[in-house]
DNA sequence: CGGGTTTGACCGGCGC
DNA sequence: GCGCCGGTCAAACCCG
C-alpha cells in the first residue's frame, strides 16, 4: 500500500528526500510495529477521517545550475536549517502523522526532486542506491499511501501534490547570484518539468521569484528565486477558519506582511516573513490551490538565517482571538469586515505551536532538545540510527519497489554548505556546530519524540504525537473545508 | 509597549 | 512604451 515513487534522477536527492523518507523509514522500521497501530490513532490527524480525505504531499525540486548551486549551495530548505514545515511533514510523519492508523484516509505523498544536492548523504547510511528509500517498508510512517513522484512545476496549481524547489537561474554569476539577504542563498534552477505528476501542478509561473524587495537594490525579484512549494491538505473542518484561510503551523514564527488577490484564483495569497529573527529573509506564501481548495500551497522562499527560534517570539500578537472589529477593519468595509477572518491563521498557528511546545516542551522543544540538550539528542539519535539499521536489515517487509522509486545518478551530489552570511570563521564553526546539533535535531527529536510520544501516548499525552502542531490547524472549530465555507471567497473578492 | 494583522499604495518585472 | 500583475512597504489599528 505504501507506494513510493520517485522520478528518475532523484538519486542525488536523497538529502531532502531522505529528509522526508528517512524519517519515515526510521519510524517505519524502528517504530513501525509499536507505533503503527498502537500509538497512533486517527485523532492524531486533524483531518476529518470520514471524508476520505486524501493527503497529498509532494516535493518537487529542481536545480539547474549546478555550478551556481555549488557555490551558493546553502540549501535553504534542507539540512541544517531546514524547513520546519517539511520537517513536520516528514518527521511528524515519523511522529505519527504518516503513521496514522488504518483508519486514516489515503495519503498521497509525492516528492518531486528533479535535481538536488544531497545534504543528507551522511545521514542516510542506508540509502546509497536508487530506490533505496523506496525500498523501505511502508508499514509505518507512510502506512497509507506514500507516493513520491515527479511533480510538475510551472503549471497551474491544480492538483497540487508537490513540493517544489524552484531554482534560480541566476546563480552566482552576475548580480551576485541568488543571495537573498542574509543567509538567503537559493539553489538556482529553472523548473524542470521532465516529470509531471498528476497531482500537483504548482500554480506557479514556472518562473522563480526573487526574494528581495524591489526596494532592495541589486536584488531582483520574481525570477531567479528558488522556491520550495509545499502542497498540503488544507485543514479540515476542525482546523480551518471561518474565512477558510488556514496556515499550517511550523516552528518558525511568521508575520504576515501582505495579502494579495491572485488573478485567476478565487483565493488570496498571504505573504509571510519570518519574525523569529530580525534580518531573516525567509518568507512564505500561503494560498489555496485554485483547483483544489482542499490543498494549501505554501511557497517558501529564501531561508532562515538563524536556528529555530528558542521560543516563538511572535506570540505577542498571536493571541488575538477575535476578528478585527473596526481597527484594521476600519479600512475594511462592513461587508468585507463581516467576512474578515476572525483570527489570523498565523497567530492561531503560533499559539497552537507555542501551546504545544509548552505542553510538551520536555519532549518537543527543538531548541531545548537541540541546543540545550544536544548531547542527549545525539545519543538518542545514535540509538535510533542503530535501531533503524538493525530493523532495516531485519525488516521482512523490506521491499524494493523500484517501480515507484526511481532515482537517477546523473545528478551531482554536492556537499552541503549552509549559507551563513557574515559569519566569522569561528562564529561559523560555532554556528555550524550548533547547526549540526540542530540538523540532527529534527529527526532526532522526532524519532525520540516518536518513542517518547509512544511512551506518553500510553500515558495519555496525545499531544506528543503532533509535536509541532503541524496539523493542529489552528482555527475555528466550526469551519469546514473551504469549499464549505461560503465566506472563504469573499475575502478574495474584496480585492476583486 | 511590543508584537501582530490589515490593507491601500507603491514599485518593478514581464508580456504585449 | 504601456499596462497588468505580483510582491512589498508602511500606516493604522488590534491584542494581551
Amino acid at each position: 500500500m505504501c507506494s513510493l515513487s520517485m522520478p528518475i534522477g532523484m538519486e542525488n536527492y536523497q538529502g531532502d528526500l531522505t529528509d522526508i523518507l528517512r524519517a519515515g523509514a526510521a519510524t517505519g522500521s524502528s517504530s513501525s510495529s509499536a507505533y503503527h497501530s498502537e500509538t497512533m490513532n486517527s485523532d492524531s490527524w486533524q483531518f476529518s477521517s470520514d471524508d476520505n480525505y486524501s493527503m497529498k504531499f509532494s516535493t518537487s525540486m529542481a536545480m539547474e545550475e549546478v555550478e551556481d548551486a555549488r557555490d551558493n549551495f546553502g540549501d535553504p530548505f534542507s539540512s541544517y536549517i531546514r524547513d520546519p514545515l517539511l520537517h513536520e511533514l516528514s518527521s511528524t510523519s515519523t511522529g505519527g502523522f504518516f503513521s496514522s492508523p488504518n483508519s486514516t484516509p489515503e495519503m498521497n505523498i509525492s516528492v518531486d526532486m528533479e535535481a538536488r544536492a544531497a545534504p543528507f548523504g551522511a545521514h542516510v547510511p542506508g540509502h546509497h542506491h536508487q530506490g533505496e528509500v523506496t525500498k523501505r517498508p511502508c508499514n509505518n510512517i507512510f502506512s497509507r499511501m506514500l507516493q513520491i513522484s515527479p511533480g510538475k512545476l510551472g503549471g497551474d496549481v491544480a492538483g497540487c501534490d508537490s513540493v517544489a524547489v524552484l531554482g534560480s537561474p541566476r546563480g552566482g554569476g552576475g548580480g551576485g547570484g541568488i543571495k537573498a539577504g542574509p543567509g538567503g542563498v537559493m539553489v538556482g534552477s529553472d523548473m524542470i518539468n521532465a516529470n509531471s505528476s498528476k497531482g500537483c501542478l504548482l500554480e506557479n509561473t514556472g518562473v522563480g521569484v526573487q526574494i528581495s524587495s524591489p526596494r532592495n537594490p541589486g536584488i531582483k525579484r520574481r525570477k531567479s528565486q528558488a522556491k520550495k512549494v509545499v502542497c498540503i491538505p488544507a485543514p479540515a473542518a476542525a482546523n480551518s477558519r471561518p474565512t477558510g484561510e488556514v496556515v499550517p503551523s511550523d516552528l518558525w514564527a511568521w508575520r504576515k506582511y501582505g495579502q494579495k488577490p491572485i488573478k485567476g484564483s478565487p483565493y488570496p495569497r498571504g505573504y509571510y516573513r519570518c519574525s523569529s529573527s530580525k534580518g531573516c529573509s525567509a518568507r512564505k506564501q500561503v494560498e489555496r490551490s485554485r483547483t483544489d481548495p482542499n490543498m494549501l500551497v505554501i511557497t517558501y522562499t529564501s531561508e532562515h538565517n538563524h536556528p529555530w527560534p528558542t521560543q516563538r517570539n511572535a506570540l505577542a500578537g498571536s493571541t488575538r482571538s477575535q476578528p478585527s472589529k473596526a481597527g484594521a477593519g476600519s479600512k475594511t468595509s462592513p461587508n468585507t469586515a463581516h467576512h474578515q477572518k476572525p483570527d489570523s491563521p498565523a497567530k492561531e498557528e503560533q499559539k497552537a505551536a507555542a501551546d504545544s511546545m509548552n505542553e510538551n516542551n520536555h519532549v518537543l522543544s527543538p531548541v531545548n532538545a537541540t541546543v540545550g540538550s544536544s548531547s542527549t539528542v545525539k545519543e538518542e539519535f545514535e540509538d535510533i540510527e542503530k535501531l533503524q539499521l538493525e530493523l532495516d536489515h531485519h525488516d521482512p517487509h523490506h521491499q524494493h519497489d523500484s517501480d515507484h522509486h526511481q532515482f537517477s545518478n546523473h545528478d551531482q551530489v554536492f556537499p552541503y554548505r549552509p549559507s551563513m552570511p557574515e559569519q566569522s570563521n569561528n562564529q561559523s564553526e560555532d554556528f555550524f556546530a550548533d547547526l549540526g546539533e540542530i540538523e540532527a535535531d529534527p529527526l532526532n527529536l522526532l524519532f525520540s519524540q516518536c518513542f517518547t510520544a509512544d511512551e506518553q501516548q500510553k500515558g495519555g499525552n496525545k499531544a506528543a504525537l503532533d509535536p509541532f502542531n503541524l496539523f493542529d490547524w489552528s482555527g475555528d472549530q466550526n469551519t469546514n473545508t473551504p469549499n464549505n465555507n461560503p465566506s472563504f471567497g469573499h475575502e478574495a473578492k474584496r480585492h476583486l
